[in-house]
DNA sequence: TCTGGGGTCCTAGGACCC
DNA sequence: TCTGGGGTCCTAGGACCC
């Protein structure tokens, strides 16, 4: 009987969801002694920055994710602020990351710090779900000093439930059999998928639990979200289907985008203009990166007051990598609009993509721009970020990270490097 | 002294075609 | 006389996630 149990804890699928603890601020406590035990948030280096992480002994003292820097500051006056390094967490989750494959093939890389796994066909190889978890536990603190929590249950909702339940270090398992009284007992906003917004609307029908939320009828569940009301239903009942879906297998990625609260706000348009360029070409050097190519081109404004933002987009004849043509698409939109108060936030995005034609472009002049567009990312990919670049973004202000460029704007447009 | 940046999915209306 | 219906593409906005 016991031995039936150990085989058979769970329905026919065992998923994983392991989460790192404070990922970005525990990898620079990690890589500095000094910052140990103490109060860390990880931010941006722009003036107008949020706390993206934050260590456990800074939330002791209220700091939060998305916390403005005063506010933080005025919470925990002893924090110590570090600069987030992008590259060195993106290497160590795909370090981390690779750990996981000796466990399973199925492994669906959910963020930077979170990933699913499908453990189903690999209790002959490690024992117990609980067994594979302790391993990964170990090996990710072994190596990285590093830990996570990691839940498990029959589906990857009820897995991400559960890896949330016990914080840090936390190992928490769903089986089958518990999913009713989980349910029960778990608000709805806790729930992956229920917002601020879907929180109220439940509320309002007297939904404060899952189980609730289970229970009611689905008929008026649709009648009031639609399509989102048959997904509610099921996640009231703690049922998902959907597959753990490793990189290999995932679709291409549907939008390339970049955008950045300027240090001061915008009106004069060139201003805009030169921010627009850049945003334009760090989109633009993404995208060839990839091998991609978009068609539709779209430019996001958030006004000074904070609440005003928009977006007006536009679908090209063509598809395009080139910057210079995100740029001029940026631009026709910017100028569809008359803005109505100073800009505090911009951003460029490429969607509607596709894999790029190997073949070079059929026409000499189209050869020349891919050719000066590769050139270009070849030398900015050895020598960093913005070494060769168009003319107006040659100058950087000193700080270091930081994307603010000159205000020597030539509105003559784009000067083309001579790459000869 | 105010509140980042990277995405995905869904909706709803209009244009246009058959 | 008073007007179908399905499909696709496009645009703008919103909810949600980390």
């Amino acid at each position: 009987m016991d031995e039936q149990q150990k085989e058979i804890p769970f329905g026919d699928r065992i998923i994983m969801h392991v989460d790192m603890n404070a990922f970005f601020a525990s990898v620079e406590q990690q890589n500095d002694p000094r910052l140990r035990g103490k109060p860390v948030a990880v931010v941006g280096s722009s003036k107008r920055t949020i706390v993206t992480t934050c260590s456990y002994e800074a939330r002791a003292f209220g700091v939060k994710t998305g916390m403005a820097l005063w506010e933080a500051k005025s919470c925990c006056p002893n924090l110590i602020l570090v600069v987030g390094k992008n590259r060195e967490y993106t290497r160590i989750s795909s370090l981390i990351m690779k750990l996981m494959y000796d466990f399973t093939p199925l492994v669906e890389t959910f963020s930077i710090d979170e990933a699913f796994l499908d453990i189903s066909g690999s209790l002959s190889l490690f024992g117990t779900p609980e067994n594979i978890a302790s391993l990964l536990k170990a090996r990710i603190g072994d190596q990285f000093g590093l830990t996570c929590s990691i839940g498990i249950a029959p589906n990857k909702l009820l897995a991400k439930l559960a890896s949330d339940m016990q914080k840090p270090d936390g190992l928490t398992v769903i089986k089958p059999a518990e999913v009713a009284l989980t349910m029960d007992r778990t608000p709805i906003r806790d729930m992956c998928g229920i917002g601020k917004k879907t929180e109220k609307s439940l509320t309002m029908l007297g939904i404060r639990t899952c189980g609730d939320l289970g229970r009611f009828p689905v008929k008026l569940l649709r009648q009031k979200f639609g399509i989102v009301g048959e997904a509610l239903h099921l996640m009231g009942l703690g049922v998902d289907d959907s597959p753990v879906v490793p990189q290999e297998e995932s679709d291409l990625v549907k939008s390339v985008g970049h955008s950045m609260t300027l240090e001061k706000d915008l009106e004069k348009r060139e201003d805009i203009l030169r921010y627009l360029l850049q945003l334009a070409e760090m989109v633009g050097r993404r995208m060839r990166r990839y091998g991609v190519a978009g068609k539709t081109v779209c430019l996001s404004v958030r006004y000074a007051d904070f609440f005003t933002n928009f977006s007006r987009q536009l679908t090209l004849p063509e598809y395009t990598n080139l910057s210079a043509e995100i740029y001029r698409g940026a631009v026709t939109l910017l100028d569809s609009v008359e803005l109505t108060q100073p800009v505090r936030l911009l951003g460029v995005k490429l969607s509607n993509l596709r894999h790029q034609d190997e073949q070079l472009p059929l026409f000499e002049g189209e050869r020349k721009k891919a050719h000066l567009a590769k050139a270009m990312d070849e030398v900015n990919s050895r020598f960093g970020e913005f070494s060769v670049t168009y003319g107006t973004l040659l100058t950087v202000e000193g700080k270091k990270g930081s994307f603010v460029i000159s205000p020597a704007w030539r509105p003559q447009g784009i000067r083309k490097v001579d790459v000869e």
